[in-house]
DNA sequence: TAGCCATGCAGAAACGTGCCTCCAAAGGTG
DNA sequence: CACCTTTGGAGGCACGTTTCTGCATGGCTA
């Protein structure tokens, strides 16, 4: 009863606990727990009593001691797929910026916090981390990590929709067809009669479900399929596939590039032939970079809409995690936006065609 | 003693702990854990016996538990200053992408995990996560958060030297005044006879200390200095502060922008007043991205090394956290590499001098 | 044979919470 | 007065580890 503050037997002095609490207030453990955590039976003078000591004892709970009580800990792993031994690569760099941005937001507005984390299989540094859940980015087909992750009862939300029979929770993707397709009609309408593409040689579904699509239309429209794919983890190889693209007998008079550094990549080869934008050459990459609104010309990109999917990724975990009966189903499809630009606008090249922005809905 | 390894009271079904393995086993709960951290006397057969049924019962430890316990998370908070309710700007993206990137590699390889944290003093969150320190990336003078964390005693290293007073235990950061002199010299070298800077309005560390040095600079070689400052958070006042700088009757005839869209912005003012780059006018900006690369013409960027900063910050932290006596000084400087690019090169207009990239060292 | 040390392992005390159970006192009702 | 209900709060167990201490056993030396 009588025990000190301060006699606490190894904690350090910095570190004040419950118990301390309780003995500065004069009260029980179960009361300090109770105040502070909104629950029990207590009048508010006895609660605001022991708040203001806790205060004053710069109290702050033991996170861990919380988890593993409660076998909460608020923590959100956040998943990329790795190449090589670094995260994500450059290709993606703005879209998982965004995407990763908007995540934290999301999560942090519900009270949680995203521990970045690599998808390889050491489950040393996975054991390690106390996680409510998990969202994976792109997810592989029979991915170790995930199934190992659902084994363990984890919610797993992907981003991108899982190939084969991957057992997510919840997925959030685009629709990487309809994008395509729109893009495609988009530049047939511009006046493009052999539309390219630039694709990647990798299995992911973004580049196949992309490829397909151009495929189709391709057959669906008469056009013989004019198009080079490059590994797209290779900064260099994209810049030469651009130009092989151009260097074709059958050099097409439109080209979609499904990946970032297209636009500057197809750009740069078309100064190398003497094509100009959009008169000779009608362009569209898929980006999430500013700069296109300001190259030369301005090159229409397709945004995916990153911050959107980090934000519904988020949001569909969390209400997994807490048991929420979600108003949203569990397979949610976030609309694409084409960014009109000059560099696909053959006839009247205004400077630009997009719709205002607003801040919240990028 | 006889207790079956099913008969745990609340455990979920998935999940064994480190009971059900000593009964699987035969042994005892000591012994596991000394078996499965390789600590204590134990013969290799009942090592590897332990290891066995482990692995069969698929045992993963429990964080929360092991945390309480030890009193190490293995978790490394990374703190971004927010503007709004959004962790960084549009304006770093590239170089936080990259610079976490590498502080997510280091922090793995030696067995952490990184939490994304805003700079917010919201300690509900804070306080939620057990952190065993914090990289805070350019933290403004008297952080409340930093002041925080340094009073529960955990180490914190920034990125960036710290504004005032801050306590931090160790930073990192570039050597900016002589990355603005070098520039300076070089667009002098080039036959610049007036340069002009595209600057920042707000206080942090690397504003200011770019444009001292460049007004010092300006002194000491005797040109009147031609600068606009704007605030760097917004996107569209870069570009009007561009095309006010070229607009202005001391136009410049060399400009350096320390913000990454500058490059572009500044292309695109030049071209509505006609001037060519690098013939009328010589261009550098300080930018991470790889675009700048394929421009038109390709812009001189100053890169600050994010890889090395990331890195080098989770190392020193993680130095602390162990107490391991760093062999380095607490505060790091990293050198910064001029990427000499067509822009920046009126004399002999190669197509490239950037020395040959090696992909670590960024 | 007695003493001693190294070996191989078990018991049990923490770590700091949350929460379930239970009790005392006060107030109301017949 | 006897009984019930509500209020306010205390006791103590459990979460799953790590680790300190200690107890046997067996081989070795004197």
């Amino acid at each position: 009863m009588s025990r000190a503050e301060t006699s606490r037997r190894g904690s350090r002095p910095g570190r004040a606990g419950i118990r301390d609490v309780a003995a500065a207030a004069g009260v029980s453990i179960t009361t300090v727990s109770d105040a502070l955590n909104g629950k029990g039976r207590l009048p508010d003078a006895t609660r605001r009593h022991v708040r203001e000591v806790a205060d004053r004892l710069g109290y702050r709970p033991s996170a861990a001691a919380r988890t593993l009580r409660t076998g909460k800990s608020g923590l959100i792993g956040l998943t990329v797929t790795t190449y090589g031994d670094e995260p994500f690569t450059f290709t993606e760099f703005a879209y998982f910026a965004e995407m990763a941005r908007a995540a934290t937001s999301a999560a942090l507005a519900r009270g949680y916090a995203l521990v970045i984390l690599p998808a390889t299989s050491r489950h040393d540094v996975w054991s390690n981390v106390a996680l409510d859940g998990t969202v994976v980015i792109d997810p592989s087909d029979q991915d170790p990590v995930v199934s190992e992750l659902v084994r363990q009862g984890l919610p797993v939300v992907s981003d991108g929709r899982p190939a084969g029979s991957l057992p997510v929770t919840a997925w959030v993707d685009n629709d990487h067809e309809a994008a395509v397709l729109g893009i495609l009609d988009h530049l047939a309408d511009a006046g493009a009669r052999r539309i390219g593409l630039l694709t990647g040689t990798s299995t992911d579904t973004y580049t196949h479900l992309s490829t397909t699509a151009y495929l189709r239309w391709c057959e669906r429209v008469g056009q013989d399929p004019v198009y080079e794919a490059y590994p797209a983890h290779d900064p260099c190889a994209g810049a030469v596939a651009a130009d092989r693209l151009l260097a074709r007998p059958d050099r097409p008079d439109a080209v979609y590039g499904l990946f970032d550094p297209n636009g500057t990549d197809l750009l740069a080869a078309a100064r190398r032939y003497g094509l100009r934008v959009p008169d000779d050459l009608l362009l569209v990459c898929c980006s999430e970079s500013t700069m296109y609104a300001s190259t030369e010309p301005p090159i229409t990109t397709l945004s995916l809409k990153p911050r959107r999917i980090g934000t519904a990724v988020v949001q569909l975990l969390i209400d997994a995690i807490e048991g929420v009966e979600s108003e949203q189903p569990v397979e949610q499809v976030i609309p694409t936006e084409l960014i009109v630009r000059t560099s696909s606008q053959r006839r009247s090249p205004r400077t630009t065609v997009s719709p205002p922005r607003t801040p919240d809905d990028r």
